[in-house]
DNA sequence: TATGAATGAGCTTTCATTCAT
DNA sequence: AATGAATGAAAGCTCATTCAT
């Protein structure tokens, strides 16, 4: 009894496994594509070719479960991303480039990922407490703290210039729906110079 | 087909007046708390203290009526709240400085207005086509481009750089229901920093 | 008190009866040309260029109360108009032609009244009781028994020919909704000719 | 947009045809029974024993579509037993009166049918085009141009003939609800013998 | 009398979720 | 593990009707 009510949590199995990033890849297309109050269960049944909507309420717990677990999917990708991106800086103010410049990367890899993000986020600001909001911006911040503890940066409020960067690298999302046709490259290279006068050292 | 849809427009009572400011008002504050997914009509009603929804079909033809009326009240505040910020500024510099204080101004004001301003047009950017965006960047695009032309401001992409201060006001509400006690006067001393710092031209 | 709530019945004045007029004709009109089920008193009021619904409500008791004032109202005209129609005719066999000729001759005269009383009449005949579909039958059937006493007419049931003539004339609306242009003049004729082959004496 | 309207359509399972079935048989006794304006999902459900009216928009795609399955269905059944009942006529007055006898036998079989097809029909004809009015009328107009051209009909304009037979044969589910208990079969048999003589070459 | 405003019941439709198989 | 079927709550919207002025 007790088994059959509280499901899972202890053995995904690897079809499980495969179930489950099938829906949330479909889920992530279709919050992207259809913005998240019509990303319906049975538009991402159907954009995810499956017969039922019963299956998603199978895999997962509810729909702000399959939401968080799409936010968690898309951060430890970008996570892995970023890091990868961040390997061996060796100062904080190419740390600071490679940031803006691996964020950007990752909307040309995976273009449909922070757009849903973004989406779920903006929902459910509503709902899921603070830690989110910080978190989001906690990488960027420790760059930011490195570079003002170095010298190299000056002396301006971390969670200002932390949320600042954030949105506006959360708005290209928003900017390619209105003009899909963004050069990423030319963006990239105006935010670095941007922020790089913004936070350096004044002499 | 056009009469049977749009309803009177031309004699607009005082009462009639009174009771859409009501509704709008009751809608803004309900998008600024719940999120513009769970603001209901049953739910803006509630706020209001009405009795019924039908009595908000009966002052606005449909959902997207009254969301569009709310952007334009909000966007008509906003104007007369920012031209009078603005008024009489000697130059560039000033009036970006100008500009960024008016609006944080604007939040102290009017707390609920622009959080439900980007619920409603976040929401709507897969229906509302281009203009939307492209407009609620124009006025810091100009002081921008004025900026550039005197000379004071350096050579960079008026895109990218307006795009960027809008985001980083537009934020300021997100993060305001992460941390309700943000002070916006430091907010704002730190923006205007930070923007002057990334506009002005260097020697 | 009592005064107040059951209303009129009593001495209906001129401008009373002037609103009425206006609202009944304003009904038929909308009836006729949206289909009883679209004809709202929202859609009437408009058609009749009144200010509120509320004015139809005011002088007539319901929606039923209404169509049924409108089924009278045609009624009468009708009777009115197939009185003098009828007058004077000698014999059974031109009753019977005068008959189909006049009804025909009142749908010219006014186009919307039959098309509005089978409306009604279709959508209440769940409600009203026998009393209306045996009426609508009467006049005609009279004519037939009078055939049948002179001995000019053959033996038949009369209740099915009334019922046959009655439909082909009430259906004649419909027809013209489809065909507008529908020739009526030929559709008398024609129909003057079935129904004389169909009712007379085989000799 | 296609795609996400419309449903399956595939391969409909036997239970899903079964509760389609059942839901089309509740729908027409309720229209046949109420009319259609009071035709509800509601009322339809009650009807049907269902839980709840979201089950009949699950099997169909709007009220629409319902309406369409409806006539759909009836046309089909009417057709299958009309043709059983012509089957093998040899000549064009036969044909009549199996034409009269086989649409009256069907009201024997179906009681509601007929009725229902009427109201949902007479609903739409507002909105469907001509279409509806004059196919409905198609089967015996080939018979009476078949024995114009044999020479056993005399010369009558089809249209108007066509349409009365037509209106003569729908009344009756109309007339049954004034007088329950009226004997189909000799309304039969009267209205053979009319239309025979009304047909019928002189001379 | 007449009007604008308000009411509440009812409508079709969509949704996440549950359940038997 | 997966499916189709079913559920009931909630959505936006329209309607005839009521009421204060």
């Amino acid at each position: 009894m007790e088994a059959t009510t509280r499901r899972k949590q202890q053995h995904p199995t690897l079809t499980e496994q495969a179930r489950r990033a099938q829906i949330i890849a479909a889920a992530i297309e279709t919050i992207a594509r259809l913005g998240y109050s019509r990303a319906s269960f049975a538009q991402i049944a159907k954009q995810a070719g499956l017969s039922s909507t019963g299956l998603i309420s199978y895999h997962f717990t509810s729909k702000k479960d399959l939401d968080w677990e799409i936010v968690k999917e898309i951060h430890g990708r970008l996570a892995q991303h970023m890091s990868e991106a961040m390997a061996g800086v060796p100062d904080p103010r190419s740390a600071l480039i490679a940031y803006i410049e691996g964020l950007i990367g990752f909307m040309k890899i995976e273009p449909f990922a922070l757009q849903a993000m973004v989406g779920i986020v903006m929902h459910g600001a509503f709902d899921y407490d603070a830690g989110a909001e910080r978190e989001s911006v906690s990488g960027i911040s420790e760059i930011l703290a490195w570079g003002q503890a170095e010298g190299v940066f000056r002396s301006f409020d971390v969670r200002v210039m932390a949320t600042t960067i954030q949105r506006s690298l959360d708005g290209i999302p928003l900017a390619q729906m209105t003009d899909p046709d963004l050069d990423l490259d030319t963006y990239a290279r105006e935010l670095v110079e941007l922020f790089t006068l913004a936070t350096q050292q004044r002499g």
